[in-house]
DNA sequence: GTCGTCCCGGGTTCC
DNA sequence: CCGGGACGAC
């Protein structure tokens, strides 16, 4: 039988979508609609008789379920939509595990530790063993994540490498506090799933529950995730797994490309789609992309392809310095809307850390230009919101201890130290719950707790009693979180404080009513806290950040990953930030070299039309100035594609140790004659804005007029009064130290 | 118990 | 440089 052909699919997307039973491979390249296969592959399911109920799909983030959800919705409707299990790994887990956790020791109300609650985990227990100088709570969660991304016991191997010995001592205590808070961290929700699989009853289920299986993003799977995805699609073989080799940026915490590139191996009898036309980015993007790329030696290799020829070449700029940099950049934006008609909410702006962000902010704020940063300090982390969920979850769960002890005294109601330690001797003596030591102390079961304390013990239990009242009787988790708190007088706390910082917070509070709003309305009430309590738990920084209004977009090149942007600003093009030159431990400089090429890969295919590299010949890094070399990832993009800026170079001499032993890159001089800067579609930068509109005293990045040396740059100033020095950048003279009443600004 | 100061550490960060 | 945590002074 014919398949019939579907409209606007090329022929590969075309066998992709209707390949039949058994695995599939879908090495989708950037751009190509590999969302758009994978929502067409499973409406094709469901219209041919497979119930929604029985397609699993799983994606990288949440932000990208709810796409996929919201696409799927029109194809095939609200009703099946809303049946299809689709989510992250870890939803899906937390989702499976909520029905079937029994079974490996949860209740159906468990709870998740996310990264915060398990560094204040390992922190509180090395501070029990006096271990706290040994290593900090932060590197021996890597260490128990990095055992458990692979699903290897973290105190398997003590081969006296760096903090196993400590390690060895505390994930015993680690698992047994977990174990009794009825909790789980973000490891132990897959890791739960795979013990779910070796159950007899279980295991059986979990291989033939789902009859399809869709992976998306499988280059940024790690070894558990690979267990699970081959569990579950034991029986049916019905597997199938998408993504791009070329795109892995997540090995540093546990992704195996292994599992993408050697999928076959696995399944021998997958069939294999290669998805190579791009429908993004213009063939000059593309190519100066592909010119990094091809560098890597460890790739399946594909050749990604587009019909739109031609576009503007990639543009180049080096600025002086990071706020020069920042300065192009808002000019530039500038520019485009007025020249080009673009609005800011087609650019995006990206960085290879968030510590960039800051000096970019600035001058977009200088510019009046409207931007939204995305990442960052997770709403969900904050502290005002892990407070509120916290008196939450000891209202669920009387057993957290942590959250107990997170809140005891927050908003600070005199119950300090020796009172809790006293509560806390109380609980291992007797085997309970810190909350239930606290209600028995207060009722002076304890003669070292005096009266005082005891009251003030008494108050603190009552806001909990006081709070599950509440909850009994019926109350909304909105309502909850208000009463929660009320009741605690975090509001009244803030409020008295009355500062920028305590009106932000009391910000962030009222947003979260509004999510669990949002939330009870979608559970047309039905939802309970539990649930939100894990919703929140599960969500990122990014999935928070929605694009309200027209703005231009900040974030890290990891957070842009699977997104597309007219024009995309990469900055921070230097040797040492990216690539970012760490020595990391136990790292292989050759893979980490790949990495970051393709992390370069990705940001500069997240551009349509226009790409604009932009780099400092100096940047300040934790307050010290240091010289840049331009990143070497330039030097791979072909001089055709390439657009630079002309510009004298600079007479100074960068320190000898950042200085290439050949230049690898042809001289600027040369680049300039190739590639002819005036002939090339450049930005209109709005040369003439002075955003400040008075001249009071020079700061970095100014305009100055020095009677020898001409007009040059301030790059920085030194000192004050009639002593202040400025270092400024002299076009075509070089770096030069000049005493500030010598010059006059322009 | 609370407030101020010092000191350390600081990539990317998904769930 | 910047923030958070730890510790010492009231």
């Amino acid at each position: 039988m014919p398949v019939p052909t579907i409209e606007g699919l090329n022929p590969e997307q075309q066998r992709a979508v209707t390949h039949g039973e058994g695995p599939l491979m879908v090495l989708a390249g950037a751009g190509t609609g590999k969302t758009r296969v994978l929502v067409h592959r499973i409406a094709r399911l469901v219209s041919l008789g497979v119930a929604p109920w029985e397609i699993l799909a799983v994606t990288f983030t949440n932000k990208a379920a709810g796409e996929m959800r919201e696409r799927l919705r029109q194809a095939v409707g609200a009703e099946a939509a809303f049946r299809m299990w689709i989510g992250t790994f870890h939803s899906t887990c937390a989702r499976l595990l909520r029905r079937h956790g029994e079974r490996v020791g949860l209740s159906p109300d468990f709870s998740i530790f996310d990264d915060d609650d398990q560094r204040r985990l390992l922190s509180s227990l090395l501070k029990e063993a006096s271990l706290d100088d040994a290593i900090t709570p932060r590197s021996l969660g890597s260490l128990i994540d990095r055992a458990k991304n692979r699903g290897e016991d973290p105190v398997r191997f003590n081969n006296g490498r760096y903090g196993e010995d400590v390690l060895a001592k505390i994930y015993p205590r680690y698992r047994e506090r977990l174990a009794r808070e009825d909790a789980v961290d973000f490891n132990d929700l897959l890791l739960k799933v795979l013990d779910l699989a070796d159950d007899p009853d279980m295991g059986p289920e979990l291989a033939s529950r789902f009859r399809y299986v869709l992976v998306d993003e499988f280059q940024d799977t790690n070894l558990v995730q690979y267990r699970l995805v081959r569990h579950l699609a034991r029986d049916t073989r019905n597997l199938t797994v998408v993504g791009d080799d070329d795109q892995s940026i997540y090995s540093w915490r546990g992704a195996e490309p292994r599992n993408l590139l050697d999928f076959d191996r696995d399944f021998p009898d997958a069939e294999i789609v290669k998805l190579e036309q791009n429908y993004r980015s213009t063939s000059i993007i593309l190519q100066a992309a592909n010119s990094i790329i091809e560098h890597n030696i460890d790739r399946r290799g594909k050749s990604l392809w587009t019909d739109r020829d031609g576009g503007d070449a990639v543009l180049w700029e080096e600025a002086t310095d990071e706020r020069a940099e920042a300065e192009f950049i808002a000019r530039g934006i500038a520019g485009l809307c007025h020249e080009e008609g673009r609005d800011w909410g087609d650019m995006a702006m990206l960085y290879r850390t968030h510590a960039q962000s800051r000096v970019l902010e600035e001058q977009l704020r200088r510019h009046s230009i409207d931007y939204r940063i995305v990442g960052g300090v997770s709403f969900f982390q904050r502290r005002e919101i892990k407070d509120s969920l916290a008196f939450l979850r000891l209202v669920s769960n009387p057993a957290a201890d942590s959250c107990f002890e997170r809140i005891v005294n927050v908003p600070s109601r005199g119950i300090g130290k020796t009172t809790v330690d006293r509560v806390r001797a109380h609980a291992r003596l007797a085997g309970i719950a810190l909350l239930d030591a606290a209600r028995s102390c207060s009722h002076g079961a304890v003669s070292s707790v005096k009266p005082a304390a005891r009251k003030k013990l008494a108050a603190f239990v009552a806001i909990i009693d006081g709070l599950r009242d509440v909850q009994a009787a019926g109350a909304s988790v909105a309502e909850l979180i208000i009463q929660a708190v009320e009741r605690s007088g975090y509001r009244e706390r803030l409020e008295i404080e009355d500062s920028p910082e305590s009106r932000d917070r009391l910000a962030n509070l009222a947003e979260l009513v509004s999510m669990a709003s949002d939330f009870d309305d979608e559970t047309e009430g039905k939802g309970t806290l539990v649930e939100f309590d894990e919703r929140i738990s599960l969500s990122s920084a990014n999935d928070a950040a929605d694009g309200r209004g027209a703005a231009v977009t900040m974030m890290t090149i990891h957070a842009a990953k699977g997104l597309e942007f007219p024009v995309v600003f990469l900055c921070g093009m230097e040797d040492g930030l990216f690539p970012s030159l760490r020595e990391r431990e136990g790292s292989n400089s050759d893979r980490d070299m790949e990495e970051e090429r393709r992390l370069a890969y990705v940001a500069m295919t997240r551009a349509k039309d226009r790409l604009i590299l932009t780099s400092t010949r100096m940047r300040r890094v934790w307050g010290e100035m240091r010289m840049n070399r331009p990143s070497r990832f330039l030097d791979d993009i072909p001089s055709e594609c390439l657009a630079v800026r002309a510009r004298p170079e600079p007479a100074y001499d960068a320190p000898t140790r950042l200085r290439r032993k050949k230049p690898m890159r042809p001289e600027r001089d040369e680049l300039d004659q190739r590639t002819g800067y005036d002939d090339v579609p450049s930005i209109d930068v709005d040369e003439d804005f002075d955003p400040t509109g008075s001249t009071d005293h020079v700061v970095a990045g100014e305009q100055v007029r020095h009677p020898r040396f001409g007009s040059g740059r301030v790059v920085q100033t030194l000192g004050e009064g009639s002593d202040t020095k400025l270092l400024i950048d002299f076009p075509g003279v070089g770096l030069k130290m000049v005493v500030a009443r010598f010059v006059e600004l322009e």
